[in-house]
DNA sequence: TCCAGAAACTGACATAAGTCATTGTTTTAG
DNA sequence: CTAAAACAATGACTTATGTCAGTTTCTGGA
């Protein structure tokens, strides 16, 4: 029995941060290594940041390019997709502050296999390669630590290649509502703070964006989710939660 | 455009090696880092190296089991699977000679996620997990290079979980053939070696035995398979490719 | 403020894939 | 060698999901 819900395995999990957050904590923290960086190291990385500003929309950057670096979220929400055979995207990931994006292309030396592209407007900064590939040949511990937490996030791909390949639509997109509330928050009238499109729902279940529609609709008439114009909510997550899990 | 196959992907890969292969060589060439490791710690791996022998059908390790090291097989092929919760079993991984099983539970000291089954009669040999955390302590480059291999897999965990959500059980089905065939290849009469029950098949592609075996049954008719007995052979790769990439 | 384009929704329909039941065919253990 | 068990095959049927086509509703910019 898988108690993580899986969609917040495959999408991620955003971590908590105060406002002046910088940058190089954002790699200290999703290397989940800060004891593991040294000082000057830190100073480095921090050093060499590049800050940009993206529009909703707009793309990070493009399935197939070469990375020189690493982008780490400061504000806004990031899809990263993949673009099937068939022309539809896949959202693999939704990358909100704090998260770093592109280190396994910078890792394996590979260009990248997915699009970076802003759900709402973004920061990110920027952070290059050299920084982080030596700090990889002087700390081994950070290395370790990189390491930890890539065979982690390995094994939770197998989870949801297994959810992907098992569970019904109607599953995931149950699974989905409730990762979103779990990660990005409700407001005070208990809506969603992150909206996504319909089609960006259909993308990251991996589903025909009509049924995805058809599946919202059946779920706010049987009373489990409520909208208000593009904002959508959830009101009996108990519900959400046994659908997901298969009654 | 994907161009390598995705069940390639899937699976792995098979290392080709000498009769004389020794264990210590399955961990150097899986974690890909034959000039990281010293001698001394190559022969502190080869002497605590545990030899076993398993029958076909037979367990390695179970789900949520903790690891206290890594198998490498030296003979035979194991199923790596994940059970689901409609109680059906997913193949993530075929693990034949010169592959290692395990790491990533050792590295990210977790349970395993994973169960290992025998398909034939298998060999493996046992690598404490202490020979292999020491020497990540004391060999940067091996963990680096362990990393990069990591890196690596994710990033081809990404194109499974495309696949899977967006390719036909049918297009799986052929892409497993040719996967197959490219990875354990076939006899004189050009018979698949590694011979798969049609339910091991479907755990692979994520689908029902019946329609694994309907599938099968139609590409036979068409022309595309050839069978005799339990043995499976392809006839028109040509075709199971076009079929795969979706025309 | 209004309009154009995007997004959301709905219906009708086709098709892929799962389930259940039954029978035939191999394997394997005794 | 034979019987029981496991595996393969097939038909009939249901259900889930995708596709196409069209309508309505939002939303941002001139």
């Amino acid at each position: 029995m898988i108690i993580i819900s899986f969609w917040l395995i495959l999408l991620g999990f955003t971590i908590p941060m105060s406002k002046e957050q910088r940058c190089e904590q954002c790699i200290v923290r999703q290397f989940n290594s800060l004891r593991a960086m040294s000082k000057e190291e830190l100073k480095r990385v921090s050093d060499t940041k590049i800050t940009r500003t993206i529009k909703k929309g707009e793309a990070i950057f493009e399935e197939g390019e070469k990375l020189n670096g690493v982008y780490c979220v400061r504000s806004g929400v990031s899809k990263l997709s993949k673009l099937s055979e068939n022309g539809k995207d896949q959202i693999v990931k939704l990358a909100s502050k704090g998260e770093v994006m592109g280190q396994r292309s910078v890792v394996a030396e590979e260009s990248t296999n997915l699009s970076a592209v802003a759900i709402d407007d973004m920061e990110v900064c920027f952070i290059p390669k050299d920084a982080i590939v030596s700090t990889m040949h002087n700390n081994p511990n950070f290395t370790l630590e990189v390491l930890r937490h890539m065979a982690h996030d390995l094994r939770q791909a197998d989870d949801v290649i297994v959810n992907m390949s098992q569970k019904t639509v109607k599953q995931r997109i149950a699974e989905a509502f409730l990762y979103l509330r779990n990660n990005f928050g409700e407001d005070a009238d208990g809506f969603l703070k992150l909206t996504l499109s319909r089609e960006d729902i259909a993308n990251v279940v991996g589903t025909a964006t009509e049924s995805c529609i058809r599946i919202i609709s059946e779920f706010k008439k049987k009373g489990f989710l409520k909208s208000s114009g593009k904002k959508l909510g959830i009101v009996d997550a108990k519900k959400l939660q046994e659908l997901a899990d298969g009654f």
